[in-house]
DNA sequence: CCCATTTATTGACTTTTAGTCATTTTTTGA
DNA sequence: TCAAAAAATGACTAAAAGTCAATAAATGGG
């Protein structure tokens, strides 16, 4: 009869309606200031409903992160078809991430909101939570395709285990990345400019940083990174 | 008279009675579960007095958000007063900032509350940011320091701007230690665990990684950091 | 096409918790 | 001793997440 075909395309019609109202309310006031009426409202539906869709507010928060996620691992996997040493996959990968929170603050807030999640949150019951984790599996796998591409051309030194790399370079370009969005967005974070520090050359430095520690001896000092910089700045 | 002096230090003893109850409960609960009814009730106090002790349930965190960060910048601080290269003091304070972050997980999260405090809170009548921010800022000035000294000695290159380099390196040890973090407080998360990195050796590679990068020479290969490192665990 | 049954929608209601304030109690000092 | 000031109280308000009995709409067999 294809009833049931039709009403489950109708419902993920409306689902993909309530997270699109939510994402224009989070753009509009920001994440913290999400509020489960205002997204019905704007979704033209009633809070009964609304909750039929979604089970918590949470849950409409992960779909936004598994948008973001979802988003910034396509972005960071299309760097994987450049026609370019692995070393500066690498590179580019880090830039790639940065212009990412720069662009979609809101978007890397969802995404540290899914990385604090507790048990207590209703965890395992989440639609999302898996689409989520699969979605920085996979930037995080192409971070490790980088490097091996990068120890296969010879640009970067093959004396590290991969993966553990990748890890390395994921996690402190997160903490580099996490501080450009303080900077950018909380007022009262005042370090760099209290240090007179910008934030594209500490990012170049950093870029340099990892390069002397990983790079092979030709592939060092990167000058083109700023230029590179520039085009991942679309 | 001496009755007004009296009663100030009334008032300090007070608040600081109901700081350490709204501490014992977030080490008790979790600094998510922390209810300004249950405070009241364990400090003693009724909940308009709490009130006026402290003007919010922000103003509480931010409270014990001082101590974390006071007792962090002090232990930080005394890595400075130990005889040995710079260079090995920016190792130590890396390992000493892990090391609370594992010894106090909770200590952490009220330092991230900081960090992600809008100006929507009220940010500018509170008694402790300024106090956290000094707190944050001695830390900092440890590892310029400690990387002055470093330069001094001969054990860390003099290319860098120190300041730079600090905030680089303060930025990426946050990366890496808030991922020790996630990894020992948020059951989903999983990137440690299925790439069968163990934590240990990933900040010994993080050390290898900016001792390439920073180190001159002789100071490159760190043999004894698993050492110190053990050390630092207490 | 009708109507019984299932499915979807509604919004008033409950619950929780931060924050307030009129009232009461305690302290002060003349 | 007592009036005025300061501190403490807890019942109350407000805001927002989440629930559910009642209602409306859609379905599909006869």
């Amino acid at each position: 009869m294809g009833t049931s075909e039709r009403k489950e395309r109708e419902k993920e019609r409306k689902k993909a309606l309530i997270l699109k109202s939510a994402e224009a309310l989070i753009f509009e006031k920001g994440l913290d200031n999400l509020n489960m009426d205002e997204v019905a409202e704007r979704a033209e539906v009633s809070k009964g409903s609304l909750y039929s869709y979604f089970s918590s507010k949470t849950e409409i928060v992960l779909g936004i992160c598994n948008k973001a996620t979802g988003m910034l691992s396509k972005e960071i996997s299309e760097v994987l078809t450049k026609d370019i040493p692995g070393i500066e996959m690498v590179y580019s990968i880090g830039a790639t991430f940065l212009n990412f929170v720069r662009a979609h603050p809101e978007f890397f807030r969802s995404m540290r909101f899914f990385d604090n999640l507790k048990d207590t949150d209703q965890l395992s019951e989440s639609d999302y939570i898996e689409l989520c984790q699969s979605n920085i599996n996979t930037s995080f796998t192409s971070m490790v395709r980088a490097i091996q591409v990068g120890m296969q051309d010879g640009s970067i030194q093959s004396s590290y285990d991969p993966k553990e790399l990748a890890v390395l370079l994921w996690s402190t370009s997160h903490g580099l990345v996490n501080m450009a969005y303080l900077h950018q967005n909380t007022p009262h974070f005042q370090l760099l400019e209290k240090n007179n520090i910008d934030m594209n050359s500490l990012f170049e430095a950093y870029m340099k940083l990892i390069g002397c520690g990983i790079a092979t001896e030709g592939d060092i000092v990167h000058d083109d990174l700023k230029l590179i910089f520039e085009t991942e700045k679309k």
